[in-house]
DNA sequence: AACAGTTTTGCACACGATTTCAATCTAGGG
DNA sequence: CCCTAGATTGAAATCGTGTGCAAAACTGTT
């Protein structure tokens, strides 16, 4: 194995370790199966030359006759986020540990490639396929994919309906109320009355169920609704925008971002450009909790979503689903909760 | 087509559409295949036949006849890491564009997994591997690959000798020299004398690179060695460990830190912590340019890895070498440059 | 030594596509 | 109307693996 040109560039099949440890080829099938019975000696000479042949066994082949691919898909509207990239990470490091592969495929933030993506995604035969609300549309993932039973990450309030018409498919749901609620409670607690609510992209489903829900809850406290700052979860467009919202419009007491990079832009854009401290003046609170939420230039109070406890849940399904393919719909829940840090003290 | 156990859990297979479309199995192929020669009004009505059974070429059938499965593995440490999570995310895209799919695997971030994985990936027969020099040993890399001709990610002056003596895959050269004697010549300009480097994990080939790079370029500017102060590419770390520096250790008018992350902790802990201003009583500069380095917050000067540059550079290497699989090991180099905001002026 | 019971073995087929290759069809010129 | 070059067609082989099934080998008991 010299250069790239010279270099054997066939694989090693089964058929080669076979002839050259002297056995069967089923018997080199057996060898790589836990389960299979094959005396151990025998097992342990065909791994050895399998190790010396460089021999794995072909996914592909052994897919197409087992019907598991060992594939996960994940379908991740820009991966550079840090929200998107801390979840990726978790969950992809708990897929390895399973003996899974994830299969990453990107979408622009709309709903527009659900369709080309899963169609494309549904060749490769995955195992399981996680979508978020984000940027699949559930009608689309019922369609497309038959194989296997994908994953629907929502929020259930916001399309309640047609969820109950439909139980299509598993689902991770995410209920936000709690989070929200106490975000609120504090920084109504600590003299805001005058609420923003700087928003994600306009047809994301997360900041549609998280601005409802926000109004709902200063409505239900006899706050006045927020008024609307549009962001699109970038920090350029939170900093933007509410600048243009303090110099041009109704400047607020509080700031409830969709998520926290969008909280970060608001930030900095209070202090460094407005002059305007922060929780003193303005209270800010994030959505996510991401890594960069500790860091002591933000240190940002925020609405948690425990990454743990989805990847988990999202595993479980996963499993679940493997070990029974015919079972009925599931769904698990997960919750959120405020982390206080010092953005609203 | 309702709840998960009800629903029809065996993929349309090409038979299937060509029994329902009354042509061979052959046509459906072919119907598929944009070079295959068949009539035109023949492929429609089959791709319309396909459509209405939801039928996709299964990627694996496919792949074990072509030889092409259309994935391109990366092997990423901490995909949570901005810097990571961006290049990610570049390399997904651009590859996507190009009609392969990415299947991701995370390591730890020393170079204990790389055996383990590579074996485990090899099984999915990828048509290209990105591996990185941070996580991946170049010896591995040649002797578990044979089909696929990984490319290496890697810093040339760092193994030179391993470099020229195996030329067992295609590089992409990082060349760091450039980018980091502008950042020294600035700081120095602007009156620092003492520096620190402020490294990355100890057996990261890239910041050992770069140690000793500024080093090398400080000694050629006549300024004393550099302070190291120990880090590992994580916020905290760098915050604790500039601490200390300042407090137990010499203070230094300037830190060179082997990553952005590590400078936002570095100025985090100089500001906040230690009062001190930066830039004029400490300038930093960073590495990497990732999008977090523009916040007001932080505005950081900082060596910039063109993260454009380095994925069409990948994908050239990528398509040229399926294109000529026997062609000799290709090199691609990129640079690095400083950009220059508010962190040392 | 014969028997029943348990492991271990290997043949043949299946999985779902693509790719020769030879046969058939089509069009156009003489 | 015939002939030929070129476009379409489909039967059969192939890719690398797992699994059902019947035969073979082995175990230990009487």
């Amino acid at each position: 194995m010299s250069d790239p040109a010279t270099r054997n560039r066939s694989r090693a099949t089964a058929d080669m370790v076979a002839r050259t440890a002297n056995v069967s080829r089923v018997a080199v099938s057996r060898a790589f199966n836990p389960h299979a019975s094959i005396k151990p000696e025998k097992r342990d000479l065909i791994l050895k030359v399998a190790q010396e042949l460089n021999y794995t066994p072909d996914m592909a082949a052994r897919s197409m006759v087992t019907g598991r691919s060992h594939l996960v898909g994940i379908i991740v509207p820009d991966v550079s986020g840090p929200w998107e990239s801390q979840e990726l990470d978790a969950m992809t490091t708990a897929l390895q540990a399973e003996g899974f592969a994830t299969l990453l495929f990107r979408t622009r933030d709309d709903l527009s490639m659900d369709e080309t993506l899963l169609t494309y995604m549904k060749g490769f035969n995955p195992d399981s396929v996680i979508a978020y609300a984000e940027n699949v549309r559930p009608t689309t993932l019922a369609r497309v994919l038959d194989r296997a039973v994908p994953i629907y990450v929502g929020y259930p309030d916001e399309e309640a309906a047609e969820a109950e018409a439909a139980p299509l498919f598993d689902r991770l749901d995410v209920l936000q109320r709690e989070g929200i609620e106490q975000a609120v409670a504090l920084m109504q607690g600590y003299g805001a009355r005058r609420f923003a609510f700087l928003a994600g992209k306009t047809n994301s489903l997360a900041t549609q169920s998280r601005e409802r829900m926000v109004g709902k809850i200063l409505a239900e406290r006899g706050l006045p609704p927020p008024i609307r700052i549009q962001g699109d979860y970038m920090y350029d467009t939170a900093y933007r925008e509410t600048l243009n919202q303090f110099r041009l419009g109704e400047p607020v007491d509080a700031i409830f971002a969709a998520n926290d990079v969008g909280a970060f832009g608001a930030i900095d854009a209070l202090r460094t450009e407005l002059g305007l401290r922060v929780p003193q003046d303005v209270k800010v609170v994030g959505f996510d909790d991401i890594h960069q939420s500790h860091w002591k230039s933000y240190n940002l109070t925020t609405v948690k979503l425990d990454l743990a406890e989805r990847t988990q849940a999202l595993l479980r399904l996963i499993l679940r689903r493997l070990k029974n393919p015919t079972s009925p719909s599931l769904t698990e829940t997960v919750s959120t909760r405020l982390v206080v840090r010092g953005t609203v003290g």
